[in-house]
DNA sequence: CACCGCAAATAATAGATTTTGATTTTCTCG
DNA sequence: CGAGAAAATCAAAATCTATTATTTGCGGTG
C-alpha cells in the first residue's frame, strides 16, 4: 500500500472517471489505470465496478476510500505540526520571479525570509514567464512566481492573486483622464510598457485587441522600475499591474486610475514541478511571498486613484 | 513524505544505526542513507544528530516518530479492515513447498483455500529449498515454504514453527529403542533418509557430525510418502521431522520416538522477495498453510511414542 | 446492424528513482 | 597518530513509473 497509490485512489474514487482523474493529477490515464490495478493487486480486492461511462466504488472500494482518507487527514496533520515546529526548517530553495513581483515585494520578503529562517538557502533570479517556466521543468529552479500560465501546462500551479492593471501617470501631469479610464483612450496617448517579449504585454495586446484597436507605446521597457521612474518624471503614462506600481504610488510619485473596457486582470500563481516534492521550506518561502505580494496588491488597490484632487 | 521513507524513518529511530537498521529492512547502508537524507531534506528539518556510534532523534525526529507511528498504526488498522472484509479476495499466488510441508498439508490447505476464498488462483509445487529460494529470487515464485535459510538471505523470512525431528519406525517392527532415542544409536541401524539433495538430509547430517559419527542410510529416498511407506512395512526406520510424519502416526502406521544427543529441530518458515509485496492473498493464503502446518506439527508430537505399551 | 465515440485496458518505450557496491570522510578511542 | 566503526558520497545497475500509441468494450445512432 504506497502513499502515491493512496491518493490516486481517493482522487479516482471522487472523480469516478480515469481520464479526468488522471488530468488532476497531472498523470496520463495509462498511468493511473496502472497504479489502480497494482492497488487492487495488493489489496486482493476489486475496488472499482468498470463501466462504460466510467468507474464506480465497490463496497470494498468504499472501505477504503473511508479508511484511506482517515489516513491521508493523518498526514496532512502531521505535516502541518511538522510545520509548526519552530525548529530551524532548512534547506535550499531557487525561485525565479516575474519583474513586477520580483519589483514590489522581492527585498522585504527575502529580508522576512532570511529573518525567519535562517537556515533556508534561497536564491532569485528574474525572468519572462516562459522561461521561469522552462527552468522550472528542467528543475533548474523550485518554484516559478509568474503570470497564471494560460491554458494547460505540466506544471502544478498555485494561485496566489489576481489583481487589476492599473493605468498609472506622474501627479502633475497635464494629462486629464476620468477617474476609470476605458481602456481605448490609450490609442491618443503616448505610453511606456514593456515589450512583447513580457508577459504583462501580451496581456495589454490581448486586451488591445479585444477593445479594437492595437497598442502603439512610445517606449518599450522590460525593467519595471525604469518604467515607472519614466513615468514619474515625464508625461508618459504606463499600464501595469498594483503590485508593480504600489511603491511608487506609495510615495506619491506615481497616481492611478482603474481601467475599463475591458478590465485588464492578470493572475499570478506559483508552479512547481508535479513530480517533486514541495518542501517544508518552499512552502514557508512561498507563504510569506504570497502574503506580501497580496499585501502590496491590496495597497495599490487602496492607492488607486478615484477623484481627481 | 513517502511511505517507504517512514517505514524506513520508524526502523531507524528505533536502531539508531544505520547500518543495523539497514539490514532489518533488507538494504543496504547508502540506499537508507539516502532516503533519511531526502525525507530530511523534503520535511526541511534535521531528524538524527549524526553521532560517531550511530544516530539519535532530534527533537523534529521525535516528533515525527510519534506522528509517523500512528499514521502507520492507522495503516496497519486500515490493511486488516481491508483484509476482514468477506468480499472475495482474489488474485493469484503461487507457491512451492519443501516436501514434507507438501506431503502433510497440502491437500487439506488447498481445499481450505479454495472453499474459504474462490476467487485466489492458487499454483503450489514442490522442490529443494536452494531451488525454491532461487525461484522466488528470480520472481517465478512469490512464495516458498522451506527450511528456514541458514546465513543471511536476501529474502525475507516469515516464521511458521520450530519443530523437533523424530525417529519413526513400524509399530511390530523388532527393534528395541528407548523411548528417547540418542542420536548415535543410528550408527548401528539400518535407515532411510532423504538424499543429499534434501534440506533434511543436510540437518541430518550436520546432527551427526556434532555427534561425532556419520549416517550410512540403506536406503535414500526424497519422496517422503515413500519413505514412511518403506518404514511401515520393514525394519528399516527413518528420522523425519513430525509433520512429515503426523499422517502415518494418526494411522497408527508408524511410531515416532524423540531424539536426544542432540535433539534435532529444524525451523520452517515462508521467505518473499524483499522488494515485492505481500498482496492479502498471499496473506490469507498463508495464515491458512501457517495454521495446518502447526496443527500438524503439533498433533505429531501427541502422536509420539514415549514408552513402550 | 454496422458505425462512431467515449472510456478504460494493454503494450512497448522512455524517463526517473532506488538500490547497489565501491570508496571516502568523519569521528572516537587506544 | 593510526585503527576501526559508522555514515556520507559516487557512479553504475536494476527497478519502477509515466508516456505515447494502440486496442478493446460498451452505448447510443443513423
Amino acid at each position: 500500500m504506497d502513499f502515491k497509490q493512496m491518493q490516486y485512489f481517493l482522487c479516482l474514487a471522487q472523480e469516478g472517471n480515469v481520464t479526468r482523474a488522471a488530468r488532476q493529477l497531472n498523470i496520463v490515464q495509462p498511468a493511473l489505470s496502472m497504479q489502480i490495478a497494482k492497488l487492487e493487486k495488493s489489496v486482493g480486492k476489486q475496488l472499482f465496478y468498470r463501466q462504460a461511462h466510467g468507474v464506480a466504488l465497490t463496497a470494498a472500494g468504499e472501505t477504503l476510500a473511508r479508511l484511506a482518507g482517515a489516513i491521508m487527514q493523518n498526514i496532512d496533520h502531521a505535516r502541518e505540526e511538522m510545520a509548526r515546529l519552530d525548529g530551524k526548517i532548512s534547506g535550499r530553495v531557487s525561485i525565479g520571479m516575474i519583474t513586477s513581483a520580483a519589483q514590489s515585494t522581492l527585498a522585504t520578503s527575502s529580508a522576512k525570509i532570511a529573518a525567519r529562517y535562517p537556515e533556508i538557502q534561497l536564491s532569485v533570479c528574474e525572468g519572462y514567464t516562459e522561461v521561469l517556466l522552462d527552468w522550472v521543468t528542467t528543475g533548474q529552479l523550485d518554484i516559478a512566481i509568474v503570470n497564471m500560465p494560460p491554458g494547460k501546462s505540466t506544471l502544478t500551479a498555485h494561485h496566489i492573486l489576481d489583481e487589476q492593471m492599473m493605468l498609472a501617470r506622474r501627479p502633475g501631469s497635464a494629462l486629464v483622464l476620468p477617474a476609470i479610464v476605458p481602456y481605448a483612450r490609450l490609442k491618443d496617448i503616448d505610453i511606456v510598457i514593456p515589450s512583447r517579449r513580457h508577459g504583462l504585454r501580451r496581456i495589454l495586446d490581448a486586451a488591445a485587441a479585444e477593445a479594437g484597436f492595437s497598442l502603439k507605446p512610445r517606449l518599450e521597457i522590460d525593467t519595471l522600475s525604469a518604467v515607472c521612474e519614466v513615468v514619474a518624471t515625464t508625461d508618459l503614462v504606463t499600464v501595469l499591474p498594483g503590485i508593480a506600481l504600489h511603491a511608487a504610488l506609495a510615495e506619491g510619485r506615481l497616481q492611478a486610475h482603474r481601467l475599463k473596457k475591458p478590465a485588464i486582470t492578470r493572475a499570478v500563481a506559483w508552479t512547481t514541478h508535479p513530480r517533486r516534492v514541495v518542501s517544508a521550506a518552499m512552502t514557508a518561502v512561498m507563504e510569506i511571498i504570497s502574503a506580501d505580494l497580496l499585501a502590496a496588491a491590496k495597497q495599490a488597490s487602496r492607492l488607486t486613484f478615484t477623484a481627481p484632487r
